[in-house]
DNA sequence: AGATAATTTGACCGATTGGTAAACATTACA
DNA sequence: TGTAATGTTTACCAATCGGTCAAATTATCT
């Protein structure tokens, strides 16, 4: 019998390559609309346009898929605030922070409604990163603000709350899309919406944070 | 053979209210952690500490149970903007809605997770009450805001869009705990923490909108 | 080309799924 | 108290679940 995946130390193949990514891509569309518990394997295969005992070669169980996805989609995420620079200008590096995450909204929502599903259920596969490499990379990013605030560059304010406050206003045109474009109708359901979401929000953190125009 | 709620037209019997009550009470705590897929009769049954055909006596399917939960939470999550009054003072009307979004955020956490769970799966069994009655509500305070801006009492902004981020803000409390809790750490996860998410928010709608403190 | 390793599939497994049937137990009301 | 309506449970169903297996197919390398 052929030797499954992970439980082989050589070179992956080619078609190893391919078919990884074929069927993490199929799992992205189920896992981040279904979640961990309502995706089904069959499902998955289905959209990946393979047998599910194919799917199951690659990955052995559901929950390596789920993991092996996660895992990539948390680098991606995060990168934003990684960018976030201490030597920048505030109202530079909020804003561009504010874009940043709106183009990932509009241009990878998959990924975000991955994590919101995952949050919603407890996060019970990544608990672990969040209170370790997440939480070290906002407890450094928040002294960068701190610091901003003693030297009067913005007003003194919670820099957690102000990075929950970036995260949650940007994630919501991803992972509440059907709302937004009920709530705005057909009119304005088209991307010009990300582009009015960015001049409103630009707007009210830098305006609310006291961040003097240069 | 007993005829099952739902087909009957007589009054409802005491043992009727209760058990339904303890019914949807279990079915909020499953359904808002797993979505409607993920979910399941027996778990709802368990947490109930019924049989699954008896909970099935009082509803016929799973939908109908999710059906009757989704209706009865949705109007009281709408209630604080209902009551967002076109005649108070915007800085108080902002500052008391902030606040009542993020008690709810803290009391009922599960109703804004099962609407989270909902949005993310493409809102399948609410789309119309989004397009109707809420798009409607929405329509309304959005006009209300708007005037407030035409008579210089806040700076001019999409409505909609501040709307969506005092949503997104508040509700991130409920449906993103874990991780708020994970970034926050153990000692500033007390109930304090929605004290600073009110304190910020406040100050950053406040200021960010260029509300005149009066 | 032939051998070997990698890939793919259909048939299948026990467990769980949403839901049903009918016997049994309890309640409400005359 | 009797009885009809209401409520509850056990046993069960077909479909689907995550996952296995061995056989068949394909790619790779000499």
């Amino acid at each position: 019998m052929a030797i499954p995946r992970a439980a082989r130390t050589q070179r992956r193949t080619r078609i190893q390559e391919e078919k990884e990514e074929v069927i993490l891509e199929a799992a992205l569309d189920v896992f981040s609309v279904h979640g961990f518990r309502g995706s089904t394997i069959d499902q998955i295969a289905d959209v990946a346009g393979m047998s599910k005992p194919n799917v199951l070669y690659y990955f052995r169980t559901k929950e390596a898929m789920h993991r092996a996805l996660i895992d990539r989609v948390l680098f991606t995420w995060l990168e934003p605030l990684r960018a976030f620079d201490a030597n920048g200008n505030p109202e530079s590096e909020i804003r561009s922070y504010i874009r940043r995450k709106l183009e990932m909204a509009r241009d990878i929502p998959r990924e975000s409604r991955l994590f919101a599903n995952e949050m919603l259920q407890g996060a019970p596969h990544i608990e672990d990163e969040l209170r370790g490499p997440l939480k070290s990379l906002v407890d450094e990013k928040a002294e960068v603000i701190r610091t901003w605030a003693k030297a009067g560059k913005i007003a003194k304010c919670d820099p957690y709350h102000l990075i929950f406050s970036i995260w949650s206003t940007t994630q919501h045109y991803a992972d509440f899309d059907v709302q937004v474009r009920a709530v705005l109708g057909q009119e304005h359901s088209g991307e010009g919406r990300f582009e009015d979401a960015a001049r409103y929000l630009e707007k009210l953190f830098v305006d609310g944070l006291g961040i003097r125009h240069t």
